[in-house]
DNA sequence: AACGAGAGCAAGTACCTACTTGCTTGCAGC
DNA sequence: GCTGCAAGCAAGTAGGTACTTGCTCTCGTT
């Protein structure tokens, strides 16, 4: 790996560890293995270091999208919901950090919503595809419910380590309760499996 | 108001918005309008002065209850999770802060799920009497759905201001979304009202 | 071998921070 | 009026921080 590249990665995790202020040149220095004058030589300043490190862990991939198509809503859904709580959680301390931080820091620490509002976006798509291929009838909009699980999802991956009477269940199976409700709320029943397939 | 509630109620303001290292003891004198030397006299420390600080900002009374015999579902969790959201809100700045440090600072910043570990634990309550009174058939477990609307609750107030992408409808209509798409996935209907007014 | 680039090392600068110390002032109670 | 207490003020201490500067060393290229 490239000096460069070590010192951003160094600096991201302290970040997410101890925020900006905690995030010494440093301790970024030692956690990069390098000197700290190294630093400015390459970034100039630790504003300049931090603003590149934060936005380079935010724009890490996202995984699979949900299919255009839908076939098997529990399936795809608990999948997807599985993915999605493995970047949140893999970005836990970061995100974290970041949404108490940004106010104070805008130009410095990026929003943590990048991924997810993309991962919104995918959603609302597929909650819109699920309608229109007669997965259900009810009322709602894509738009509107998409937040719910997301938001659900979302405090879980926050929360859980700090709330964890909150938490009764484990975390996998939580999933799966949130998706079931989910499409329960959304009125897509578990039949819906054997609707599909009975066309075929 | 006395001199050292002053200084606790401007400690826990400074704290929310700066987090611990930034909010230096000549901040927190200016915002209570006390001299630096007075912070010393009543608390000795700065971690002693943060610790209450944050402690008695955590322990804001909550809002009402659910009620104990449920009669419209609801109209009574709308009303309720309106006192959630506010509660959340209002509180924004402190819960992102001390999610963000109470890792690096167990002792001083304090879990931020004290009020939320009480209000699952009144939807729990809230949810298995739903079921006992028959307003829902379906299968599902109150501890484990509980996190689901408070999840997606705790979500919106803590993310929307950073990710407004993600929350298109205005607060209170994604309250009543949240509630209904909730309600339907536990399986209580909408008709679920003019059940229970039939035997009047 | 010579040169240039990049990184390490050590020392230092200017500023910041939690906290201390000595003194002064104002107020309440006797 | 006198005393004691609480708070303000100013100066200071010891440690920490972002950043700079001057020098040295290593490695790759010509």
């Amino acid at each position: 790996m490239e000096i460069r590249e070590r010192i951003l990665v160094a600096a991201a995790a302290v970040f997410a560890e101890v925020g900006f202020r905690g995030a010494t040149t440093r301790r970024i220095a030692m956690e990069a293995g390098v000197n700290e004058v190294t630093l400015f030589r390459h970034f100039g300043s630790k504003d300049r270091l931090l603003g590149e490190a934060i936005q380079a862990a935010n724009s890490r991939p996202s995984g699979s999208p949900l299919p255009e198509r839908p076939t098997n809503p529990r399936k795809e859904l608990v999948a997807w919901a599985r993915e999605q709580m493995i970047r949140l959680r893999v970005n836990r301390n970061l995100i974290r950090t970041c949404m108490a931080e940004v106010a104070e820091r805008p130009e410095i620490v990026e929003r943590p919503g990048g991924q997810t509002t993309i991962a919104a976006t995918q959603l609302r798509s597929y909650l819109t595809q699920l309608k229109k291929h007669g997965f259900t009838t009810a009322r709602f909009d894509p738009a509107t419910a998409a937040p719910m699980l997301l938001g659900a999802l979302f405090a879980d991956a926050m929360g859980r380590d700090v709330m964890p009477d909150m938490y009764p269940n484990d975390p996998d199976a939580a999933i799966r309760t949130y998706v079931d409700l989910f499409l329960r709320g959304i009125g897509v029943a578990r039949p819906a499996k054997r609707r599909t397939k009975e066309p075929v």
